[in-house]
DNA sequence: CGCCGTACGGTTTTT
DNA sequence: CCGTACGGCG
């Protein structure tokens, strides 16, 4: 086949296009992963280039699977010498040859957002920071993005602007040391660490620059300040042969420190650039594409794009307003029945979602249902907790001071190592001024040292052969030396066993079969498969060498997300955030919680670039689908326990009458009450005439048929008494009959509106002046900023929760 | 001192 | 609803 064979003519110059910049700006379904794969194969088939001088990023590793599998399509097996990746895969390949140039371990741990958080704690609680007013989360954010414009604490430190910033910064600090002592990198610093190695290091530069003579970056949009750097050093300005591949409007990263500037200013750093634009659409229906370029129009920072399809009209997006989230659950699984009845397979479809908690109500109605379905995302099989303690005592083995790995299995199982006992332990580690295993070998003292030298546990100083006084009492320090000797014998054995057979050793030695038994009667079976299926995943590594075997296991572990690896051959329903959506494409797109607050989420409100984002997350959203679009929402949902009501999305509002038809409800989806076992509404004995509990098969369109003749706000609580029928047959425990639970706002926070001035006394945090006030998005409650007297300081108070009550004034 | 139960507070998106 | 914080018990 040729390479160039079908190409249109915006793709046939993005191609053909030889040497120096290309900027390929390409609308969702232009065929973009395509292009690139067509023009790697065509610089090596055409070009004569050397496979193993092109290097091409990507956003996702499934998305470098897919390019790979294309240009091997059309290269055979000479497309294996490509470098193809993730841009952390790369760096993280670069920095394992050449990282300890710059000081890099060779052996570093990769740690991931909950190392990180922990790491952030300790530090938190070193300096005795407030979590209240130090939110961990929040300072991590802020740190990750710092690094990410390759600041050092130092430089960070020079430009703070604000108390909050300058304790951010000795945080920072801290991290960035205790990081180098646990010989650990985070994600920010695999790209930070490469950008350092090739600026810094001038022979090192010249021979990347010179082996990659070609680099291409997909998804250019979503790249962060030391990600372009990186590019710019691999292909350095103003000629070299740098083509990236994005689009503006999909820019959905840029609270990931993504800069949409990059794109903007890639033609200022590279002048010569040639532009070309891929607007035909190869994916979507007429329909679809003129109702997403009607969303994106609105947005006011972005540059003209003009997207056309030759594939006709097709069918009008489908609107339709569920009850509930559960109705809007009912709805979704009755349209793929009747799909699949139609003769359309289940992975056609995809329910796309804002949130992954709203996942839970599709996910509940489908198994109820039977029908299959992929769930993308959610509570990963890495982030499992059976998974992250064996994973851990494997980077032990491997680099036996990362303390977080360490304070993560020290006790576990239980080894009757408390708490207390193991902040004696860092607190004693740090007053030494080593890590916490090296702390644990001078409590041992010198006798505890392995014989046989070959397999000698790292040191980091001479020190041990001293003498030390140690905090510990006797029982702790016993359980603490049982620790070390297990960890040692892990050390001594990996260099002559396969990652499996060492992982099996892990479970043997900790018994941690046994645990799982006692300590998770319900799902410790579930837990026990998941173990099994790790090692299953480790015996990949097995026909390596031990050591790098670990490594590559572990390295692989913490770079892939399972988002890339779901199964594709069984037949089965995707269920998907919006994000983790970006680059896939359905025959059948479903978006579910089009409501102002979920979409746009909330978060997004007071922030005019924020609320772009989210229109363009809302236009990535609907650009996935080929055929047919669904857009829902539902007239209540109960989030985070409680119920709300939020109006619709002013995205459906954007929508032009004539694309759209709204559904009526099918049968197959109609709504079968709450189960008993759920919530109860406060006006439910009013309503306990309702008949039980529904038959299978009694359900119908009759169910509830006066809805929604008007889609706002005249339900009252009383509006739908016959569909919340008392908890008959169901059990409620005793104690639980004084909660009242409503799915409608709680009156009393309409008649206690506040405003900004007044004196409040709350519960808890006493008495306050309120600083702000504002209508959440339902405007059936209120987000109350009080500064309290004492040492509560500034709260964020939501009325319907909060205790709060006006005080009189003078 | 460690473990287990209950109360409480926070709540987006992920390489 | 879920994970963390705290308090009582062994």
């Amino acid at each position: 086949m040729s390479i160039l064979e079908g190409l249109n003519p915006e793709q046939h110059a993005a191609v053909t296009h030889g040497e120096g910049p290309l900027l390929i700006l390409a609308g969702p379904g232009s065929g973009k992963t395509r292009v690139i794969a067509h023009r790697i194969a065509h610089l090596i088939d055409e070009g004569g280039v050397a496979p193993g001088r092109v290097m091409a990023v990507t956003f996702t590793n499934k998305a470098a699977r897919e390019l790979r599998d294309r240009v091997e399509a059309l290269l055979g097996s000479l497309a294996r010498g490509i470098t193809l990746g993730t841009f952390h895969a790369v760096c993280a390949r670069i920095l394992r040859v050449d990282g300890e140039q710059i000081g890099v371990p060779h052996a570093f741990v990769i740690y991931d957002d909950s190392d990180q958080m922990a790491l952030i704690k300790r530090i938190t609680a070193e300096l005795s920071l407030d979590p209240r007013q130090h939110a961990p989360r929040a300072i991590l954010s802020v740190i990750s993005r710092a690094k990410s414009e390759l600041a050092t604490p130092t430089a960070f430190a020079e430009g703070v602007s604000s108390y909050f910033e300058e304790v951010v910064a000795r945080v920072f600090s801290r991290y960035e040391a205790l990081l180098a002592e646990n010989a650990a990198l985070d994600f920010d610093d695999i790209l930070v660490k490469t950008v350092t190695l090739l600026r810094d290091v001038e022979a090192i530069r010249d021979r990347y620059q010179e082996r990659y003579e070609h680099v291409l970056v997909d998804e250019f949009q979503d790249t962060n300040v030391a990600q372009y750097v990186l590019a710019r050093l691999l292909a350095p300005p103003p000629a070299a042969n740098i083509c990236v591949v994005g689009d503006p409007d999909q820019s959905i990263y840029s609270w990931r420190s993504a800069d949409i500037r990059n794109i903007l200013n890639f033609e200022r750093d590279y002048p010569k650039t040639r532009v070309v634009r891929l607007e035909q659409n190869y994916r979507s229906t007429q329909t679809i594409l003129d109702a997403a370029q009607r969303i994106i129009a609105a947005n006011r920072e972005r540059k003209e794009q003009s997207l056309w399809t030759e594939k006709g009209r097709g069918d009008p997006i489908v609107v339709y307003e569920a009850y509930n989230e559960e109705e809007e659950a009912a709805f979704v699984a009755g349209e793929v029945r009747r799909m699949a009845r139609e003769g359309s397979h289940l992975g056609d479809v995809a329910v796309m979602y804002r949130t992954n908690a709203q996942s839970r109500a599709l996910e509940e109605r489908f198994v109820a249902e039977r029908l299959p379905y992929r769930l993308v995302g959610g509570t990963r099989f890495y982030e499992r907790r059976e998974i992250k303690d064996l994973l851990a005592y494997l980077r032990l083995v491997l680099n036996p001071f990362d303390s977080i790995s360490l304070g993560r299995v020290l006790n576990v199982p239980s080894r009757r190592i408390g708490d207390r006992t193991q902040q004696e332990l860092s607190a004693w580690a740090q007053s030494l001024g080593v890590p916490a295993y090296t702390a644990l070998q001078m409590l041992a003292g010198s006798g505890e040292a392995p014989r046989d030298s070959e397999a000698q546990p790292p040191r980091l100083l001479s020190i041990l052969d001293a003498p030390v006084e140690s905090p510990f009492a006797t029982p702790a320090k016993a359980a603490l030396l049982g620790f070390l000797s297990l960890l040692n014998e892990l050390i001594a054995e990996a260099p002559v066993l396969t990652v499996s057979r060492l992982l099996t050793l892990v479970i043997e030695r900790t018994r941690y079969r046994d645990y799982l038994t006692d300590q998770f009667p319900v799902d410790g079976d579930e837990r026990w498969e998941n173990v099994q299926e790790l090692r299953n995943v480790a015996a990949q590594f097995d026909e390596l060498e031990p050591e790098q075997a670990l490594m590559r296991f572990i390295e692989d572990v913490a770079l892939m997300s399972d988002t890339d690896e779901y199964d594709e051959k069984i037949d089965a329903v995707t269920l998907i955030t919006l994000h983790a959506a970006k680059g896939l494409e359905f025959p059948v797109v479903m978006i579910v919680g089009m409501e102002e607050g979920l979409l746009p989420h909330i978060r997004s409100f007071d922030d005019p670039a924020q609320m772009e984002e989210e229109r363009r997350l809302c236009y990535v959203g609907l650009t996935r689908a080929k055929d047919r679009l669904y857009l829902l929402r539902a007239f209540r949902r109960a989030l985070m326990g409680q119920g709300s009501h939020n109006p619709p999305s002013r995205f459906l509002k954007d929508l032009p009458p004539e694309l759209v038809h709204q559904a009526q409800q099918n049968v197959e989806g109609a709504y079968r009450r709450p189960t008993a076992r759920q919530r109860q509404p406060a006006w439910s004995t009013a309503a306990s005439v309702a008949s039980g509990r529904p038959s299978e098969g009694s359900h119908g369109p009759q169910a509830h048929p006066e809805r929604f003749q008007s889609s706002e706000g005249s339900h009252g609580p009383q509006a739908h008494p016959e569909r919340f029928p008392s908890n008959q047959g169901s059990h409620v425990p005793e104690g639980h009959h004084e909660r009242v639970w409503s799915d409608e706002p709680q009156p009393r926070a309409l008649a206690a509106l506040f405003a900004a001035g007044e004196h409040v006394r709350h519960a808890r945090f006493g008495e306050g002046i309120v600083v702000t006030a504002a209508a959440t998005a339902s405007g059936a409650d209120q987000e109350v900023t009080v500064a309290f007297k004492g040492e509560f300081g500034v709260k964020k108070l939501l009325l319907s929760f909060a205790p709060l009550e006006r005080l009189d004034h003078h």
